[in-house]
DNA sequence: TTTATTTACGCAAACGTTTTCACCCGCCGT
DNA sequence: ACGGCGGGTGAAAACGTTTGCGTAAATAAA
């Protein structure tokens, strides 16, 4: 079976291979006859051009890259949706890494990418990422790269993130309004913006209430599950006096309701709890979850527009394009008063 | 700034392009000492290759493509987990693409990957899709496809899914020794084998516990859940007798959930639910769920590395390696017998 | 010493596409 | 009649890499 490219259907049609690539591509300088004659070949015959070819030659791959700590969370799930649905619509590919929140992994991912992949990147960095040298060498080389939820502060592009101070707040406020006098926050230990902005909600909605923050009531959690249930079944057990859990991270929440279980507290009536999270099932647990829902789909979707938008003009990503999405607070049974 | 490519590097050097190519790829006809020299300037500099001029040259892309209906489902999400894992480990790349269960889409993202983009296939067919010439034409271009779960059988290719017959015979089994005597079987309306192994799975229970199979307990869900919330309801109440549902899809057992909040069954005494599921939270739910759990992030990495492999040795992949792995039966509250 | 054989490297052709430049031809205006 | 012009086309260079082949020097075999 010969191959089907410009070659054959130029040889197949009598004409050169300039000509058939001008008319698949409806240059303006080719007759409108042998457009429809190259036009009626090539489907026909289903040709389909070489992207690798046309890439190399246009240095430009109609690909964007997704570096993301994980897939499995319906937060990330939903923002590749997003993000798939955003370069479907421009005709662009999708390319993902995951980093497992592993540091290394993600310099040798970003490395990677300079090979000229991808015409831009959508990112949200690992948790254990302190050092971002291999993402700012990745940026000289002239490719855009769009940050969202997990942004990162000392690199100046665009970043897609929601309204994590006011969550962060009004999670808090909705507890103590629930009636909570001690409440806990939970998050995963990193130096992301994201996280410290969580925590000043957390803190100055204490504050406006009349209520002291105690560090002893903020635990910081690690990767490891079984290690997070230790630590909240540690600290529910030191300070039983904790009436309240606002849990930054959607696997911390989930995690205090089964150490609440073990323990016999009862939730809502002994402990509160409220989460960020994307779970579907939320609704459905047992009580209830109370949630902080960020607009995943959204986010992954608007992160790409904007990067697709810098792709296109071949100009890097304006921090000025940052955009801030808002969360949305589900108050349910576990966060009820009597 | 000059781009570092072999040809900069080979005249910083004074050498050859050639030597330089062969030099980087560690080939055994340059000495030590060159290899050496080389490699130096080329981690001085970041020197990464052109993927594309590579990919062009030795017409191979190490880019494996994803395409699936969603990936906004846990099951899907831990499959990518896996893909992207064993990937990873052997060089390659994943482009993602989704369907969303919509043929014409499904069609359209074939057709493009016959651009040469991808050395390898991974694909979980849309539940719509009825006719197979798409994927047949990629095939035919050379292709290694691998399906895993929602397979093709009319397509002569490896194969990845788990025991959907004992599945569906199993939890069918488990509802009937929990004292169910009119069990439903809630499914999503397609023609794939996985759907038909595990009807036939359930109806197998039934005549092997001398019970009649009874077509009017078998529900055929569609795409949206509000209308899966709807034909649930009205099932449930044109037959009151029933007292068990077996629901071949996560969403469907959710919807199932739903309806006998609003219509104030009582689960398990009134009506005991089994149901396919990755959800983490399934033990979290009101009450705890018991499931059929796949084992996604098995089913993906090992379809993967079929998929590997064949590309590897570039040769077609053989229906031969198909492998079956086991899910687990989960047992919880939502099926306990008094 | 002469003749094979190996070692280390360079030349140049590919891969399929895009694009610059030049070309031919017919047509207009003068 | 002639210069100019523009629409339509082709030849060929480029993108960066890989690789078959050739070749010189160095080594081994005769």
């Amino acid at each position: 079976m010969t191959p089907v490219n410009l070659k054959s259907l130029a040889e197949q049609l009598n004409m050169s291979i300039a000509t058939v690539s001008r008319a698949l591509r409806d240059s303006h300088e080719v007759s409108d006859a042998t457009k429809a004659r190259v036009r009626a070949l090539a489907t026909a015959l289903n040709y389909e051009p070489n992207a690798y070819a046309s890439s190399l030659r246009r240095n430009l791959s109609k690909t964007i890259g997704v570096v993301i700590p994980k897939v499995a969370n319906h937060f990330f799930a939903l923002a590749i949706n997003g993000i798939e649905e955003a370069a479907r619509q421009s005709g662009y590919h999708v390319l993902i890494y995951l980093t497992h929140d592993d540091y290394a992994r993600e310099v040798s991912i970003v490395q990677h990418l300079k090979g000229g992949r991808i015409d831009g990147l959508l990112m949200s960095v690992a948790s254990g990422t302190e050092d971002f040298a291999h993402i700012k060498s990745l940026q000289e080389t002239n490719l855009p790269i769009v940050f969202f939820d997990r942004v990162c502060a000392e690199v100046a592009t665009a970043k897609v993130t929601t309204n994590d101070y006011e969550s962060g707040y009004r999670a808090t406020e909705h507890l103590i309004l629930a009636g909570c006098r001690h409440v806990a926050h939970l998050l995963i230990s990193n130096n992301l913006s994201i996280g410290q902005f969580r925590q000043q909600g957390y803190l100055d909605a204490l504050q406006a209430h009349g209520l002291t923050p105690d560090p002893d009531l903020v635990l910081h959690g690690v990767m490891d599950n079984e290690q997070n249930v230790a630590l909240i079944r540690e600290l529910l057990l030191r300070r039983p006096d904790i009436d309240g859990v606002f849990a930054s991270v959607e696997r911390l929440a989930i995690s205090t309701y089964h150490v609440c279980k073990e323990l016999g507290r009862r939730i809502p009536e002994d402990v509160k709890i409220i989460g960020f999270s994307n779970l579907e099932a939320a609704a459905l647990l047992d009580p209830p979850l109370s949630t902080i829902t960020q607009p995943a789909y959204e986010i992954g979707r608007e992160a790409a527009k904007i990067l697709l938008r810098a792709v296109e003009k071949k100009k890097a990503v304006l921090p000025a394009q940052s955009i801030v999405l808002e969360s949305t607070l589900f108050e349910r049974r576990s966060t009820a008063s009597e």
